[in-house]
DNA sequence: CGAATCGTTGAGGTCGCTCAATCATAGTGG
DNA sequence: CCACTATGATTGAGCGACCTCAACGATTCG
């Protein structure tokens, strides 16, 4: 793939136009991924060896898990999207991470990271802005989590995936290919997996969506976010670099 | 107060042992603080100024509201710590920010802080971790909202906000002020105020903490934090400078 | 003193949970 | 090819954590 179409560089460059040292620079970085197999743990909360990760192809997560097996995902990882660079700089991880479908990665080390903020001002400035990106969707799914209900929850995650990938060119038409279980959709809306069938049933049954396998077609966007109350402007993704 | 003594200084001297120069440009930057009344709006969500600011004295939160008016907190900030630091490369605000109590804040201009972190190697690398350790928290909120009950949820809170006053010099044996009223800890909880109210009086009778006034007193630190399954390393807080 | 804010308590309802069972699908080894 | 197993989806029954509504008490402040 040309570097210019990868996912990474087409979410970054609808930030800031990237100069060609930019691309060159990442040409090199990404240029010897890592296959990895699905559900496969990259980084476990507490130990504190300080690589990140760019994820190029797949699906990952990072999560907690309590002390009695609870477990919370903060947020998924598509293609294009850091692994682990929200907390490059604390002295132990917060958090683990781990990928749910067989992944392509490439890993940067902190010294790179560090080196690309300080010495690259357009690509650093790219990057601390998929931070701060990175950073709304959590804060938005925190007040999923807290303030909406499961129904409107479920549907604003499903909302956000579709929009996510749409943004890095990778679902088609009325749907995405969905890969999470309901298992893990539930770890991710802090409700129960049987609670998270129930509301798709209930998707399902009013016509918002239908499940074929491992994709999700999405009938009525535009309902469907009605139902969500769902705000896209904290994805900060618009379609031309300022 | 010296500039070393300062809340900010001592959480950042905590990560990384500052150089004069550092001192003398935080001391210029935080030399003419402005005075703000308590619940004073800072920053709307949606809008697109973009200045953040350091908090030196005072509380404030940072939220968001949903269409149909429910809150949602997504962390209290206290002296030394930063506002709106997390989105400052987004177009709009994805969050906004307000005083809980009154307080002094100094303005950060994007410009301001894009210099300090490519220009100035230690206090930058200090301030983004700072935005790692404040998304640490945000991420420790989420597992929380999602995976702990109220009453652990509830306990782990203050525990957290224990901790960090004590991380900057602001808590006094066994507890510590606490200006937030029910209300605002249900919305940071994502509670009812009402059932706020409830937990706190089984952490009463229970005989954990006691609340006079604004102040909340901890009785057995230890205790609670086995309550609440307290683990304070996201915190990243530890004694000395690397 | 009246108004406003915040805390407290009760009653009753509901959303989402747990437990348990069944079904569907795919992979595996004999 | 076919039991056998593992994983995930689905459904029902019953329960409990937390919510809403409503009322009342305490404190502060103009």
């Amino acid at each position: 793939m040309q570097i210019e179409q990868t996912p990474l560089v087409r979410k970054l460059s609808s930030f800031t136009r990237l100069g060609s040292n930019d691309m060159t620079y990442l040409e090199r970085l990404l240029s010897h991924p890592r296959t990895v197999h699905g559900h496969k743990e990259l980084v476990r909360e507490g130990t504190s060896d300080h690589d990140c990760y760019i994820l190029l192809r797949g699906w990952a997560c990072c999560y907690k898990v309590l002390r009695d097996g609870r477990r919370q995902i903060i947020n998924f990882q598509v293609s294009g999207d850091f692994l682990g660079l929200r907390s490059f700089l604390l002295r132990s991880w917060d958090h683990s991470i781990a990928t749910v479908t067989p992944a392509e990665i490439s890993p940067v080390s902190q010294r790179e990271m560090l080196h690309i903020i300080h010495d690259m001002p357009r690509l650093g400035r790219a990057v601390l802005w998929t931070v701060s990106r990175d950073e709304a969707i959590v804060a938005e799914h925190l007040a999923s989590i807290g303030r909406r209900r499961a129904l409107e929850r479920t549907a604003h995650l499903l909302i956000e995936l579709e929009e996510r990938l749409k943004f890095v060119g990778l679902n088609s038409e009325k749907g995405f290919e969905c890969p999470l279980t309901q298992d893990e959709l539930g770890d991710a809306l802090g409700l129960s997996a049987i609670h998270v069938n129930r509301v798709f049933r209930q998707l399902r049954e009013r016509g918002f969506v239908s499940v074929a396998g491992r994709r999700i077609v999405v009938h009525d966007l535009k309902r469907l976010k009605a139902l969500a109350a769902f705000d896209e402007h904290y994805l900060d993704q618009v379609a031309k670099p300022r």
